[in-house]
DNA sequence: CTTATATTATTGTCGGACAATTCAACGTTC
DNA sequence: GAACGTTGAATTGTCCGACAATAATATAAG
């Protein structure tokens, strides 16, 4: 099974976890035994503990002292707060790459027809996946990888109710409405438009998740204080 | 020396190279061997890696495969990118925490005081302590965890040049000028005023440092890209 | 003096061991 | 029978020692 020997072991484990979030094998709030783990992937606690250790830094699993790992799930007031921060950000990433998308706007045309072709043919997984392409575009070409590397943690804590949304197609007409907008603001070099474009295509998402019934989101809280 | 065992041993471990690093025994740039590290304060490799771990998380420390940690030193284009970062999210922190804070506002008026006292008398150690206070009021009161863990990673990853800036009383008097700016726009609960004012602060802050000479920034820019 | 090789230092990974803590089953007492 | 404390197993936290993989340094050859 294992032939790729050129990344770390840690990087092998954190990958293959990754991956078994993403398509759902481990559901959220599952909580993660290292025995479990060390002998299933075939490594030692020592690697598996610090690949669990960068997951939870990048925002995949959540950890509590005595209570290992779990994949992480965030309460309904979390991820509102985390839509907060990501609204800022993703309007910041706006700003910042709009000069340089003014000026090359090819790419982002090329995502938007491909938007607008998906949403006509209702094709989910598509749009979804060209929805996840655009909002890269912007925070890859604002040129500031602090900036990117943040964004990318948020939307990884975001990975398991990444299936719950988008679902109406109502709702898709509405989500490429405003991504049409935002293209537009970029086209005629609108830096105040394009921002509040993108805070407000932010702000309909998190309505849109907080409007999900309870049992999508985490019961107790763990609001981790530090 | 330690008579605290109540913490676990990565908590001693963090808090010592917090320390150390806090009060300039390590320098930034410094590589810290595992060895080194292990004989000088007891503890396993095990718990030293943990710990390194989580500082470097916490942005106190960068990695680099098989090269082991060193006390994190940003180029001068990292710290502009931090700077970005940053200025969105404390202006966030300040939109977030205005009504609290135009309702109760004796917390700010207080630390407002102290730093015009501060600025003064001229006690930089003082007035840099408020100065912290005055933007962790913010951020804390902005009811965000995440948010408010986010900046306190970017201020730890500043940690290093900490020393170097307000050296000078002319800016002091500016800086302090900006936050009284800033504290009138809560008392008058202008939101967009506020707003602004934290932004400028930021970008003064921002110019303040990209002014310094370049021995005080990391040479080799090591943009981590992920 | 430059290049290539060998040595050394440091980190990455492994396995096992024990202590500390959590969680669940159990039995006692009222 | 229910509330309570106790025991025990399961899991994580920490330690030790060892070796492999890689990077840094020193040495030798041209």
């Amino acid at each position: 099974m294992e032939e790729t020997d050129s990344r770390s072991t840690v990087e092998i484990v954190a990958t293959a976890v990754t991956e078994a979030v993403r398509t759902g094998r481990l559901v959220p709030g599952q909580r993660l035994t290292e025995s479990d783990f060390t002998s299933r992937l075939g490594v030692s606690r020592s690697s598996l503990r610090e690949a669990f250790r960068r997951l939870t830094a990048d925002g995949l699993l959540s950890a509590e002292p005595h209570r290992g790992v779990a994949v992480r799930q965030l309460s309904r007031p979390e991820v509102d707060n985390l839509f907060q921060v990501r609204g800022a950000l993703e309007a910041l990433a706006v700003k910042l790459a709009l000069p340089a998308l003014h000026r090359a706007p090819a790419s982002l045309i090329d995502i938007q027809h491909g938007l607008d072709t998906a949403a006509e043919a209702g094709d989910m997984n598509r749009f979804s996946e060209l929805n996840a392409r655009f909002h890269r575009l912007f925070r890859e070409t604002a040129n500031n990888p602090l900036l990117n590397e943040t964004l990318t943690r948020l939307s990884n804590s975001l990975y398991w109710l990444q299936f719950r949304i988008l679902v109406d197609r109502q709702q898709v007409f509405e989500t490429n409405r405003q991504h049409q907008r935002l293209t537009e603001c970029v086209k005629a070099n609108d830096a105040s438009g394009a921002e509040a474009a993108m805070l407000g295509h932010i702000e309909n998402a998190r309505t849109l998740i907080q409007s999900l019934p309870d049992d999508h989101f985490a019961q107790v809280s763990t609001t981790r204080s530090d």
